[in-house]
DNA sequence: CGCTTAATTGATCAGGGTCAATCGTGGTGG
DNA sequence: CCACCACGATTGACCCTGATCAATTAAGCG
C-alpha cells in the first residue's frame, strides 16, 4: 500500500493512513479465528440503530456506511469504511449507530463477550481494542474538521482527497456510494456537491466519466482548495 | 449528580452521562497513585499541536478546551472538559490537538509510558484506557452531530443543554467559555451566536444577567428548538 | 431500446457571514 | 468613590453562499 505525501502538516492524512495500516496488520492474527464470515448485499442493513451490541464487524470486502437517523428525518453518515476497517463496536448496550452495505460486502462478524474475555488474559486483544477506539476516535475527530470547514467546494475536495487516499488509486478513482451519501457525510444538499464537482470539472481539476467514476488532472488544486 | 431525562431518543445524552459517570467511579482507584498534579492559569496552555504524547490529564476542577488550529487562521475546539473528564490521550507520537485552560484549573498529569506499562499486567487498566476512548469517540461523534445541525438556533440550543447537563445546574448556567469559544465549537461566528441567544432571550426561552450567566425560562422550548 | 432512477443545471430565496458601529461590563487608577 | 478605559458582547446593514424548488439530462439495467 502506497503512503500518500501529507499534503498540510495540520491534520496528516499519511499517519492516519500509517497507523491504521500498522495496526491493520497487528489485528489479523487473535482475532480472525474467532469472527464468522457474513456477506451482505448493496444497500442492505448490516445493524441497526436500537439493537443490541452483541457484534462488531471486520469489512473483509466491500465499502460500509456508518451512519444516525436524525429526529427531523435527516441522515448523517459518520464514515465509510473499506477492507481491513472494522464498525459497529459500542460502549452502551445499544447500538446509537446503524451500519448498511454501499456495495456487496463480505464482513467478519465478531461477538462482543468473546473478544472482551479474550482481552481479559491477552493483553495483545486489549490492545487491538484500544487501538480500535483510538483509530475511530482519530478519524471522527477528522470528520468534525470537515464538517466545519465553510465552503461546500473545500468540503468535497478534502472528500475527493481522503478517499484517493483511502483506495490509494494512482489519480482515478471509483466512488462506490451515491451524491446523497456524499452528501449525508459531508453535510450538505445533493445539489452542492454535484455542483461542486461541476466546479472542479470546468476548471480542469478533475474528469468524470460517468459520475462515480473520476481522474485527478490537478491534484495540486485539489489541495488548495482544501486549505 | 442528577441525570436529566433524554428529550429525543436518537441520541442519548442521559446515556451518555450515564456512561460517563460509571466510568469515572471506575476510574479512579488503579490510576490516581500515578499522576502528578498541575495548576493552570486562565488562558494557559496546557499541551499543543506538535509535542510529543507523553503525558495525559484528567480535569479536576476548572474547565479546559481541546482544539486545532487551522491553516487559514481558524480555530475548531473539540470539547470542553469539567472535572472528572480526560484528555489528551492520542495514538500517533505527536499531539494533533492542543489544550488550554478556559478558567484557572488543577489537573492531574499521567505518563502514558507509565499507564501503559500498567495496563499490560493489570487488566482493569487496559479496560479503563478502552473506556476512554470509546468515551471520547461517543462524544466526539455527538460533537459531529451538532456540528451537522442546520440552524445556528440549533446549535446554541443544542449547545445549552449539553453544557447544562455537564454541570447539572438547576435551571441557571454559568459560561465560563467566551462567545468566540462557542462559536469556535458549534462552527458559528461570534455574531451567530450572540444573535441567537439573543433571539432566546426575546422569546422568553432564556434570562441573561451579564453575557456568561443564563437562567433556563422555557427548557422544553429549548428542546423544540434542537430539532 | 425504453424505462427508472441518479445526477446535473437553473432560478429564487433565506440564513449566516462580514463589516462596522454601539453598548455594556469589569477592572484600573486618579 | 467615581471616572475612565479596554475588551467582550450586542446590534444593524448588507452581501454571498448554499438550500430549496423545479426542470432537464444522463446513465444504468432489464
Amino acid at each position: 500500500m502506497r503512503v500518500q505525501q501529507a499534503t498540510k502538516s495540520e491534520i496528516s492524512p499519511a499517519q492516519a493512513l500509517a497507523d491504521r495500516t500498522a495496526w491493520m496488520s497487528r489485528l489479523n492474527e487473535p482475532l480472525k479465528s474467532a469472527g464468522t464470515v457474513i456477506d451482505a448485499l448493496e444497500g442492505r442493513e448490516i445493524c441497526a440503530e436500537g439493537q443490541e451490541t452483541e457484534t462488531f464487524y471486520k469489512v473483509l470486502s466491500g465499502v460500509v456506511r456508518v451512519c444516525r437517523f436524525l429526529a427531523d428525518g435527516r441522515r448523517q453518515i459518520e464514515a465509510f469504511h473499506v477492507a481491513g476497517d472494522m464498525f459497529g463496536l459500542e460502549l452502551g448496550d445499544e447500538r446509537v449507530m446503524s451500519a448498511e452495505a454501499v456495495t456487496d460486502c463480505r464482513l467478519v462478524a465478531y461477538r462482543r463477550r468473546g473478544i472482551e474475555q479474550q482481552a481479559k488474559t491477552d493483553h495483545t486483544v486489549s490492545q487491538q481494542l484500544f487501538q480500535y477506539a483510538m483509530q475511530s476516535l482519530s478519524q471522527a475527530q477528522c470528520h468534525s474538521l470537515l464538517l466545519s470547514r465553510r465552503g461546500a467546494a473545500e468540503k468535497v475536495a478534502a472528500f475527493l482527497l481522503d478517499w484517493m487516499e483511502k483506495t490509494a488509486g494512482e489519480n482515478t478513482l471509483q466512488l462506490p456510494m451515491s451524491r446523497q451519501d456524499i452528501a449525508d457525510y459531508l453535510g450538505l444538499t445533493i445539489e452542492s456537491v454535484s455542483r461542486s464537482m461541476s466546479q472542479f470539472e470546468r476548471n480542469r481539476t478533475i474528469a468524470l466519466s460517468g459520475a462515480r467514476h473520476i481522474r485527478i488532472l490537478n491534484q495540486a488544486a485539489l489541495e488548495d482548495t482544501t486549505a
